[in-house]
DNA sequence: TGTAATTCCTCTAGTAACTAGAGGTTCAAG
DNA sequence: CTTGAACCTCTAGTTACTAGAGGAATTACA
């Protein structure tokens, strides 16, 4: 059996953020000592590991969740699992291509200035001005 | 004078993102009505527009705030502009890079099982295995 | 001028995924 | 048996908004 502390450091996964899995669902509620402390057996070790996975390939917990609901699943079901990796890469892609766009922004905006700061810092002008840039770019979906 | 529906129209940004502004103090509190309604001039149209423009570039509104400080500023002060500016594109690449190798893994995952399901799902077993991957990843800083 | 549609107001709470801290209890070692 | 480390619960803070409730002002049109 297993302290949430030894759980911690045999996962990297912070003890504050085991309690809060097991919050939001994804932890099954362990035993407790009889000072009430959580104990842990493999399974939930395992579990652990799993969500730590997850969230290091970044998805979001709901797909983690959709993920967890999936063990010992057979035939199509399985399918969903398919969904979510093709989704999150998608979205991984989208992602680097909107960065991709503010790196050549923010490249020609870096240099847009020779240093002398008389009256004015095409940087900062730059950072106000979208008319000047390449192309579109926005951070967010 | 503009009214706050005038405003986001000219801008894009959302009527209660204006209101969000104005309480996090990046836009002046503008002048009423009689009836209590925000009007806004020229300059806040412009402020508003610098705000839009830097958010669309991924800064965090702390870095907004520090650029909106150096509006008529001169010198060494305007430096500022060239950090901020600099760490932006650092983060930017750095975060380009996270996301390239969770690309890499998602799509070694994405084809990894066979569709067959007969009692497992490669994808889903994948997920859950970090030593299958080819290096290391994590969408966090 | 009347009235109806639209826009505006404030305030609270919810989002994602934790993290930090307060104030107190239990466990393990010596 | 006494420390000190680790544990407990609960609340609130982080980022940058967004949604909704309940109500007041403005605008357009007849
Ligand atoms: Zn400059
Ligand atoms: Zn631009
Ligand atoms: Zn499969
Ligand atoms: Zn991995």
């Amino acid at each position: 059996m297993y302290s949430i502390g030894d759980l911690s450091r045999r996962t990297q996964v912070k003890v504050p953020t085991i309690r809060f899995y097991e919050g939001k669902g994804l932890l099954p509620k362990p035993e407790r000592t009889a000072g009430n402390q959580r104990r842990y057996d493999e399974a939930a070790l395992k579990r652990l590991l799993f969500i730590r996975h997850c969230r290091d390939l970044g998805l979001p917990l709901i797909d983690v969740v959709g993920l967890l609901s999936l063990e010992g699943a057979a035939g199509s079901d399985l399918n969903r699992a398919h969904e979510i990796a093709e989704k999150q890469l998608a979205d991984v892609r989208d992602r680097i291509a909107r960065l991709q766009n503010l790196e050549a922004e923010l490249t020609r905006i870096s240099v847009a200035c020779d240093g002398k700061h008389d009256h004015v810092c095409a940087v900062l002008h730059a950072f106000g001005d979208h008319s000047e840039c390449m192309g579109t770019h926005s951070h967010k979906k």
